[in-house]
DNA sequence: TGTACATCAGTGAACGCGCGTTCACTGATGTAC
DNA sequence: TGTACATCAGTGAACGCGCGTTCACTGATGTAC
């Protein structure tokens, strides 16, 4: 059964996404490591021939998940189909009710935003770095102004997008939910 | 052992509180039904004699201990020290470092967030409670518009506060936790 | 180029622990007479 | 008011299940000669 070292980086890659997918839908403990291998094509034996503990799969998946989305995001942005700015558009996109719906797609510090909160300060790392990742391309946008003041801004509509994401999942009453999407968009397109 | 009806309204209450703390502290999941029995002087085993599930017991904690603090605060901010208004205290309260490093007395929608995104339809009515308490109360302090817009406004605020205080308690880098929490209160302050 | 051995990714079963839940039991309080 | 019984909050142990982790084993690939 022994693969190529390329084959086995392949395996371990899928493994980190699988489970960046599965921890987005279900949250990191109610994701076990059978499911994760299962979910990949293996069996759970197999786990520890690539990682030394879960917790060392949740920091990576983290690290790894965090900023896909956006980064994919802004890249597909980056030429808007209307006559929007790329800031609008990425707005547009995170705060959306496809967003919202879908959070084994989305962003995982929105899907997992408590539960990192809590984590060793590896994972909180890994987070970090994905968050900052967004800040930055965020800030990237404001061009009219300096690149501090740019970082500043960008900083609070990440955190602002984070939490209205993670309150339009919580909120059952369908109309609220909405509310809190459209007016984070209205607010933040003011900036 | 038999107890009269007050005194068991009573014990009921004290463990929902106390579940409430615990489950701010260290989360829904990793918070075990022995825990938050012992923390409250009991045994496991009285557990079923007030509640039908662990299920229910979150459900209840959620909707009590969601508004708890934020009322609070609101209270206490009534008459505020200096010459600020209430909405700038109550902002700079839930924006503080105190509410950042002592998640066991703060918001249960910040301390739970995305546990909350992904969990039952009860638990989530029961944090919406609280979410809509935050809101009104918030809304309350914009006095010189129409209440329609004092709502949406106080949407967009308590959401991007509950976002902020969640990142910055999960960045590991102090210098942006606090940039986090300082972007948010002045971008706030604008409204 | 061909052969023999070492490596190690992956398998599938088992272990051990924690946690939600159940249960037989206790004994103080409430209730019926 | 006093007595006998029923109730039920609380105890402490046990059950059963799921999950992280371990382990003996397999067999295809890589490596040494």
């Amino acid at each position: 059964m022994k693969k190529s070292k390329a084959e086995t980086a392949l395996t371990r890659r899928r493994i980190v996404e699988t489970a960046a997918t599965l921890f987005r839908r279900n949250g990191i403990h109610e994701t076990g490591i059978a499911e994760v291998m299962a979910a990949a094509g293996l069996t759970q034996g197999g786990f520890y021939r690539h990682f030394d503990s879960k917790n060392q799969l949740v920091a990576e998946a983290c690290s790894v998940g965090t900023h896909t989305t956006l980064t994919a995001d802004i890249d597909a942005a980056a030429c808007p189909s209307d006559g929007r700015g790329v800031l609008q558009e990425v707005i547009g996109r995170y705060l959306s009710t496809e967003h919202r719906d879908n959070p084994s797609d989305g962003c995982m510090l929105t899907c997992l935003g408590s539960e990192l909160a809590r984590a060793d300060e590896d994972v909180r790392a890994g987070a970090a770095v994905g968050f900052k990742k967004m800040v930055d391309t965020i800030a990237e946008q404001f061009r009219d102004i300096e690149p501090e003041s740019a970082k500043a801004r960008a900083v609070f509509v990440v955190v602002a997008m984070i939490g209205a994401v993670t309150m339009s999942r919580t909120v059952p009453d369908a109309e609220l939910s909405e509310l809190i999407l459209q007016q984070t968009r209205e607010h933040l397109a003011d900036l």
